[in-house]
Formats: structure tokens, sequence, C-alpha cells
DNA sequence: AGGTTGATGTCAGTGCCTGACATCAACCAC
DNA sequence: GTGGTTGATGTCAGGCACTGACATCAACCT
């Protein structure tokens, strides 16, 4: 016999989503959503550290995917090929889950603490890659740079890749705003108009 | 007569950052900053909307400047000779600050809260200044692009100019970084061991 | 059989933050 | 000047996020 379901933690993680997304999140309280997964609110606070974190916890796995690309990547090769081949592998991990990061980040986008908790956690994405890069020889500035690069690419690229109408790969995207940005930063005039 | 002592915001944000120095950001409640400055804890809430809020309402006017720089950029001009002059032209802001900017970033960099909310205040910033590019004629993704290089040499730039020992101006250390930047941006392979 | 473990429940408490209403000097209109 | 308005502040009650301390009890181990 059990004595308590399992996978608490994922039912917690579902059902928090689904509430912030029909209600609202500011509208939901914490021991609404352990209460509709049949536990109390002091567990769901065993689970994750507050509120914001259901929404988040689980890219550890999306930063240690950087990492390991950056540190797998050819010694010698340039920072910025470095960037792209990090960009490439690890672009599959979220290529299956369009639907649900567009819903996941519909709820992002409309409530400011869970912005600044995502804007966290890409910042420390960036402190991450550019420890690997240092870990590669690369000194600082550069790493730092390198980081930045890496994770604004990441971000702009995320952000066309959940937009209205999109059918490009994640990957393909990034590629092209990695493109644009390497053009962007030797061009020395505006296209004319 | 007068019924209460004038500047009660300033006095409170004062207030506020020596406490937070003194004796931490958590172990300090927003009551205590209030009584101390002779206000309530209502009160504090009417200047600032959280108690975060009271280490960064001051953000606006660098926004402003930033913003004010892209549009006056003479028409024609390369996205990165702009955000070169962007940074130039608001380095003042901040160049006769480095003793308080150092004592202030001390405390946001020991508290996760107050990193998220200066997170999101470089996100708004870097919206805003996309926003400016856009006025340009400069189209997406290259004006997100370009705002974001701005930011990220800003903020690289920042933290050099407060760590221990830099006497450089920011103004420098900006154009510094923004030239490491570009050359990263552009080298092929990295500099031999 | 008995002890241990670990996820959960219960309860009390603190601090952040808000809405509603009261106060009262300064200011303005006539 | 009398009287009404304004606006910064105080007071009070309350909700919700989050925490520490202690209890519970099935599963597991010895």
């Amino acid at each position: 016999m059990v004595r308590w379901e399992p996978g608490a933690t994922d039912r917690l993680r579902v059902a928090a989503l689904e509430l912030y997304v029909q209600q609202g999140y500011e509208q939901t309280t914490v021991g609404e959503i352990a209460k509709s997964v049949g536990l109390t609110e002091r567990t769901f606070f065993r689970h994750f550290a507050d509120k914001r974190e259901v929404l988040f916890d689980g890219e550890d796995l999306l930063q240690h995917a950087f990492v390991a690309a950056v540190a797998a990547a050819p010694p010698g090769s340039a920072p910025l090929e470095v960037v792209a081949a990090a960009l490439a592998s690890t672009a599959q991990h979220l290529e299956e889950r369009r639907p649900w990061s567009r819903k996941r980040n519909q709820v992002i986008a409309a409530n400011q603490p869970l912005k600044e908790r995502e804007l966290l956690k890409l910042a420390s994405l960036t402190a991450a890659i550019a420890e690997a890069f240092r870990q590669r020889g690369v000194p600082d500035p550069a790493a730092a740079l390198a980081a930045e690069t890496c994770v604004t690419v990441f971000a702009v690229a995320f952000g066309q890749w959940i937009a209205d109408g999109e059918t490009r790969s994640l990957a393909t995207v990034e590629r092209d705003i990695l493109a644009e940005f390497k053009q962007l930063m030797t061009a020395l005039e505006t296209a004319e108009p």
C-alpha cells in the first residue's frame, strides 16, 4: 500500500502552470496549487524554494548542456565557433517542446516577478558558460563577452522561435541570429533607405 | 511651520542603503527603515513599490540618457557607432559616483532578490534602447542585438570599473571592452598559447 | 520485534504589502 | 478671513509568502 502518490514534484509543476495559465499568477495561492494535487502548502515549499521556482527548476539541465558543449569543443577553436557549436548542440533540448514553451512563456511575460526569476536564470547560465570558457583558457573579459554573446543569441532566437507563425527550428533561428550579430559587429554603415 | 520634514523619498533611500550595508538586506525590515527617518512602514510603500525598489528608482535617469543619446546620433551612422557614442555620452552620469556605486553594488551582489531586480532594470534598459534603434529605422533583430550589445558592454565595463584597484574612467573601460568585443566577433582563432 | 528513515501534516509566527479611512497643516477661492 | 480642498502622513485590519519546530506513520532495515 502506498502512503503517498508518487511524483509529487512533477504533479506540483503541472498543477502550478495550469493554474497560473487559467487564473493568473497573482490570483493563484500556493495553498491552492498544493491542495489541487492533494498536498499542503508546507509541502509545496519542501519541493520548491518559492512560488516562482516551480516554473524554473528544470533549467539546470539546459545549463549543464551548454557547459558540456563549450567544454567539448575542439581545442584551438575560436570562441565564436564554440558559441555556434554550443547553440547547435543544445537546441534539441527544446525543439520538441515549442507548444509548452509558448504556454510557459506567456505566463512569464505577463508577470514581473516571473520575468525577474527568468533573467536571474539567464544570468546564471551566462556565468556558467563564462566559467567554461575560462576553463578552456580564454581570459576575461573575452570569456565573459563570449558567454554574453551565447546567451543573447539564445534569448533573442528563443523569443523569435516561439513567436506566432514561426515554423523554423530553434537551431535554424539561432544560426540566422548569430549571422546577423556578426554582420552588425562589423558593418560600418546602415543599409541605405 | 512645517508639518513634515521635506525630502522623505531621499531620506528613505539613504537610510535604506545604510541599514542594508550595516546589518544586511534580509535582516532589515521596512518598518525599521521608515522608523529610522521618523516615518511609518505604510509611508515607505507610498514612496517605493517594494523593499527592493528603494535601491533602484533612480535608474530611469540613466535609461533616458541612453535613449536620448541613441536618438541624437547622426543619421546614417552604423548601429555600432551609435552604441559607442551612447556609451561615451552616458558614462559621465556615473563617473563621480564610483564609491557610492561600489557600496551599492556590494549589497546587491550579496542578495538574490536584489540581483533579480537589477537584472530587470537592465532588461528594461535594453528594451528602451532597442525601441530607440527602431525609431532610427533599424529593423529587428538588428535593433535588439544592438541594444543587447550596448547593455552588455555597459554591464561588463561597469563591473570592471568598480573592481578593486581599478582607476580608469568608466568611459575608458567601456571603450576597451567594446574594442575587445569587436575583435571577439571577428577573430577566427584563439590567441596562440 | 524493534529501530530508523523520510515524506508529509500541523501549528504558530514573522515580514511584505494593500485597501480603507482618518488627520491636519498648507494652500486657494471668494 | 472664512471655508473648502489638497496631499502627505498615520492607523488599523487583513491576506499571502515563507519558515521553524514538532508530530505522524508507512516502508524499510537489522
